[in-house]
RNA sequence: GGCCCCGUAGCUCAGCUGGAUAGAGCAGUAGCCUUCUAAGCUAUUGGUCACAGGUUCGAAUCCUGUCGGGGUCGCCA
């Protein structure tokens, strides 16, 4: 039940029966939207439909709007119909069709809001991918918060979503894990060590030490780190892989697939049959690569090299897929597990990346293209630095010690549901303030508890009502037979509108990739519900529970029934609890 | 210097992939209120959408350039 994407169609076929020239022309018809007007006085739908066909047809707009017109005087949903401005074609519709919206809601429950939009499309969703080489810290959190809610967000509109995380568990930094890790287990046995620069000194990793004194003893002591190296480098990957697992838990987020970069590597791998496929493609060739223009770094060497022709891609320049030491560069791997995402069936991926990453994405598309033949395309998505705030004052971070704000940090002292929405309550791409002390905060200026706050209180006018008036039923039943013509005022036109919208609101939210807009609107149906509740004080004519008019309670407990439902479904999605009462 | 992201009210930010007179919260100003257990409520001030061109019925949104902030720049991942 979405009354927009209904008037959609409604308008699309009226354009077609007018002008049966536009019935094949899908891309045209494709810009014709309905949406909610700004301004109230211009109705409920509005629709641009005669100013999108005029220029195709020639004619003028005002003309097209006025041939739309008697299509729409004898349906049965429409109170008026308008022809605005340029060209803008306004609907009001009758209040029965606002009032089936409150009944669907209630129909629907659970799957109000939930769409096909995606028709069961294989969605490859690579989010987090933090490096297998300590615990999460609060730069990797946004990007999994974002990542997991727009999953979430896929699947509710009918994607065949998969949430994947990539391990870097193949490059020179695991071989500092597995050293550094040496040094623990060293310690473990009595040696007093020294950390050198470089090597990662976080005491997260003298546990794997122990376990590693508890596995093999003394034994790894009397070794060359050639022999040493793997079964350390092996243990201490799983460590990490437990540690940002658990992490991630706290989150209540969880990957479905955990792909091992180093699985691609070696002879037979992956990264070999694409370089293969891609030289019989004639993609690849060994020459010389420019340096980078106005600034040469001082160890420039010009050398001959294999290279990717990610330029004829519509990347800037071709990209080198062999280090100078003769193994692949993480591009070159990188090139083979996209290859392999698009051999798994996935047409449309997405990567989510830290904004450090963000030169990288024209690289990462060309490559896309190339191994799918055009088939298949990457929406590669940055999310911007976190920027902690505690009383004002930004948290001072030194990797070098070690002293980082880990994200298991913020979970513990904000919690899971002030993490996720805040992070969410700002558009991904777009730098965040993250002030702990407001995070914290019961009142109106944090927006989580605001927003969890106006669920709660669905809660608690219910309660309310049980006291005032113990004999009304507002069982399921009975608030489903109330008389829905009673809500008829601007305020409660407002907030049914706003639940109106939400299918809308969703499926817009999925096509953008943009989880925050669910934030957005949450937000605002907080507010207005809120609003209501207030003008409540003022007026008790106006209180959702009067126990002179019970018609009337029956109605209005309706409407805060489905925005209870409304507000849960939302919440839902973006991985935040609603809660029945605060604490 | 090349490329990417950003620039909207005093502050923090939205702006529904090109729609109508650009919105919200905070702060400011003016009233009201002491709560249907809960965050007080209402009204109001505030804008050259960084700047200059272009595209068209129509631009904060798209294209070009300039300025400013951030990021990044073969052999890190």
């Amino acid at each position: 039940m979405d009354v927009f994407a209904l008037y959609e169609g409604r308008v699309a076929d009226a354009l077609k029966a007018s002008f049966p020239q536009l019935a094949e022309n899908d891309e045209l018809l494709a810009r014709v939207v309905v949406e909610p007007p700004r301004d109230p006085a211009h109705g409920d739908l509005s629709t641009n439909a005669a100013m999108v066909v005029a220029k195709p047809l020639g004619k003028n707009p005002r003309e097209i709007a006025a041939a739309l017109v008697s299509h729409f005087e004898t349906d049965a949903d429409v109170a008026g119909v308008e022809i605005a401005g340029p060209g803008f074609l306004n609907f009001r519709l009758k209040p029965t069709v606002w009032h089936n919206v409150l009944t669907a809601i209630a129909d629907l429950g659970d799957a109000y809001g939930r769409s096909d939009i995606g028709r069961g499309e294989k969605v490859n969703v690579e989010y987090v991918s933090a490096n297998p080489t300590g615990p999460m810290h609060v730069g990797h959190t946004r990007g999994a918060v974002y990542g997991d809610a727009l999953a979430s967000l896929l699947a509710y509109t009918g994607f065949d979503v998969t949430r994947e995380y990539y391990i870097n568990d193949a490059g020179s930094q695991v071989d500092t894990l597995a050293r550094s890790a040496y040094l623990r287990y060293r310690e473990a046995l009595g040696e007093t060590i020294e950390i050198p620069a470089g090597y990662y000194p976080g005491d997260y990793l003298v546990a794997v030490g122990q376990a590693l004194v508890a596995e093999f003893g003394n034994s790894l002591l009397a070794m060359d780190e050639a022999a040493w190296l793997p079964p350390v480098k092996q243990h201490a990957l799983a460590a990490m892989m437990e540690l940002i697992k658990a992490d991630l838990k706290k989150l209540n987020i969880e990957h479905e697939v955990f792909f091992s970069e180093k699985t691609l590597h070696g002879p037979g791998g992956d990264i070999e049959n694409t370089l293969a496929w891609l030289r019989q493609e004639g993609l690849v060739y060994e020459g010389r690569l420019e340096p980078p223009k106005g600034k040469t770094p001082e160890d420039w060497e010009d050398r001959e090299q294999t290279l990717f022709r990610a330029s004829d891609f519509g990347d800037d320049v071709d990209r080198p897929l062999v280090k100078s030491d003769g193994s692949y560069t993480y591009f070159a791997a990188d090139i083979a597990y996209h290859r392999n995402k698009v051999l798994r069936g996935f047409n449309t991926l997405i990567d989510v990346l830290g904004a450090d990453h963000a030169g990288y994405a024209s690289r990462i598309q060309a490559a896309v293209k190339a191994v799918s033949g055009g088939k298949a395309s990457v929406d590669v998505r940055f999310c911007q630095l976190v920027k902690l705030l505690r009383d004002g004052e930004p948290v001072k971070m030194s990797k070098r010690s070690g002293d980082l704000v880990t994200l298991a940090d913020v979970v513990d002292e904000v919690g899971v549901d002030a993490t996720r929405f805040m992070l969410l309550f700002r558009r991904n791409d777009a730098p965040l303030d993250f002030d702990f002390a407001l995070v914290k905060e019961q009142t109106k200026d944090n927006p989580v508890f605001y927003v969890q706050y106006a669920h709660a209180r669905t809660y608690s006018v219910f309660r309310n009502a049980n006291r005032d008036m113990p004999d009304l039923d507002v069982s399921p039943g009975a608030l489903a037979r109330a008389n829905l013509g009673l809500l008829d005022n601007g305020d409660e036109m407002e907030i049914v509108r706003l639940l109106g919208s939400w299918p809308r609101q969703v499926s817009a939210a999925a096509r953008a990739h943009e989880p925050h807009r669910i934030a957005f609107y949450l937000y605002e149906l907080a507010a207005a519900f809120h609003a209501f509740w207030g003008k409540g004080k003022e007026n008790p004519a106006l209180r959702f529970v009067n126990d002179s008019d019970p018609k009337l309670t029956l109605a209005r407990l309706a409407l805060v029934d489905r925005v209870r439902q409304v507000l849960s479904n939302g919440l839902a999605l973006l991985g935040v609890s609603a809660p029945q009462e605060l604490s």
